[in-house]
DNA sequence: CGTCTGTGTTCGACAATGCTGAACAATGGT
DNA sequence: ACCATTGTTCAGCATTGTCGAACACAGACG
């Protein structure tokens, strides 16, 4: 652990989370680091573009070097190479937004956006994230993680979002096994008030669930009893053919490759 | 500079440029670094999040983080949250694709995409890079630069993408030249065969052009010759009330704050 | 099936490296 | 005009990252 390297990139983070733009001395206080530290970690990473200073007040923000990286990234992204086309042919199938997403620490970060074919204008949400319990796509993911991985993420408090999110760990613990047991999640307005989803986890060839799939839009919409049934079948049908599709086989699906006693699937 | 956290942008760089997913040894061939020197930096980027490893494979990749701090990048940004109401204005009002600039290095970036009204079905290119020499946003950037940046963008050589595309040193400074006398710069399939802009610079403050702001499209569309004159006074006005916006006095619109003696605009 | 080159990784020692203290210049507010 | 605060510079000390050699593991080949 470099320790150098490690505080670049935590300024890089708090620079990134809240204000745009921080002062050498506030972000000093954050970081319980001195003066002179944080201005030569941030002469650095100015010349590399990755901050820039503003001349006028001398205050720091994210340089537009690390757009280019997070581009960079998403056309690397294996993931999202492999279900665009996919994602495409479902949002035409059901004439819904689709998300396609990847857990980073306790978020989710959507990396790839295919637009309701109906809707006209819709704002684009690649790198969006939303956190883990509050949507869909989170749940989809976590319920195939091992049991120490969830308990990890069920040990920090659950922030609710608004007035349905789930906050008691035993709450979600029973949507993950229900999620689990269906092979898709369910959520109904537990980010956005109005805005539910039906998600599904995409496994690699190692059998680990390294993202999900799913629909989003009104709730009203997506979770009419007719709706939600034709609706899941194609999410979970769509996330299973991305899942072949990276090399997963058939009998890997059910996320029991890891450690501890896995819940049954079917 | 600090040079561990140099190295560490450098190898982020590298992984974002050229192969999506690179090795320890390959690595530090091309950055003529040690395996084990490369391999610390590694680790620790990834515990930040910010590369990846392929359990698989152990090559490394971009990781998740990049992406986020690329999205707060944009959520920051000054120029584009400004541009973006009075951008999808000129969309709605020309009825073409706009988009928004900055100036990175030699190359021009994609901060903001408004989509052509008319067309469904469109790919967003937020994040996107083009050389500054071979598109109309770059032109009208470069051309309120100072003699000496000029001249330092110019000492490379220019890379050629289409045909049209002007490689000599001298056809772009004439270029650039009309482009300051006119206000605005015009681009004709010189990065994209087909493709052509109309783009205008958009001046910050203190007069400094932050960006530039204008439309793309089919060159025939564009640049007949009844089109390219509502066109560019559409997108020099709308450049005009972003740097308006952005605190720019009428005064310093013309790029007169730098040394040299600046052409006049009108 | 053994070998062998290649990979990513670990260890330890040297010294170069980056960190911290205090002092400086410049700005903005009062 | 003062004061407080900012971002910045400069030194010396010791921490810190770097490098060479050796390790474990994989796949390729004979």
């Amino acid at each position: 652990m470099i320790q150098s390297v490690a505080r670049a990139a935590r300024i890089l983070h708090e620079l990134g989370s809240g204000s745009p733009t921080l002062g050498v001395t506030e972000i000093g206080a954050r970081l319980d680091l001195a003066k002179p530290t944080v201005h030569g970690l941030l002469r650095t990473l100015e010349q590399c573009g990755l901050v820039s200073q503003d001349v006028a007040t001398g205050r720091y923000s994210l340089g537009p070097g690390v757009l280019q990286l997070g581009n960079a990234y998403l056309a690397g992204s294996e993931l999202r190479a492999r279900s665009m086309l996919r994602a495409a042919g479902l949002a035409r199938q059901v004439n819904e937004a689709v998300w396609v997403s990847v857990l980073v620490d306790d978020t989710v970060m959507v990396v790839h956006h295919e637009f309701r074919p109906d809707d006209a204008v819709q704002i684009l949400e690649v790198g969006a994230t939303v956190p883990w319990h509050a949507c869909a796509l989170g749940n989809a993911i976590v319920a195939n993680l091992s049991e120490a991985e969830v308990d990890g993420l069920l040990a920090h408090p659950l922030r609710a979002l608004t007035g349905r999110t789930r906050t008691q760990p035993e709450a979600v613990r029973k949507a993950l096994a229900t999620a689990q047991d269906r092979g898709f999640a369910i959520e109904n307005q537990e980010a956005n008030v109005g805005d539910g989803g039906i998600a599904a986890p995409v496994y690699d060839h190692s059998g680990r669930a390294v993202g999900s799939l799913g629909v989003v839009g009104p709730a009203e919409r997506l979770l009419a009893r007719q709706a939600r049934t034709s609706l899941s079948r194609a999410v979970v049908e769509t996330a299973r053919a991305v899942s072949r599709d990276l090399g997963a086989s058939r009998a890997k699906q059910p996320g029991l490759s890891h450690a501890g006693p896995p819940r049954r699937a079917d």
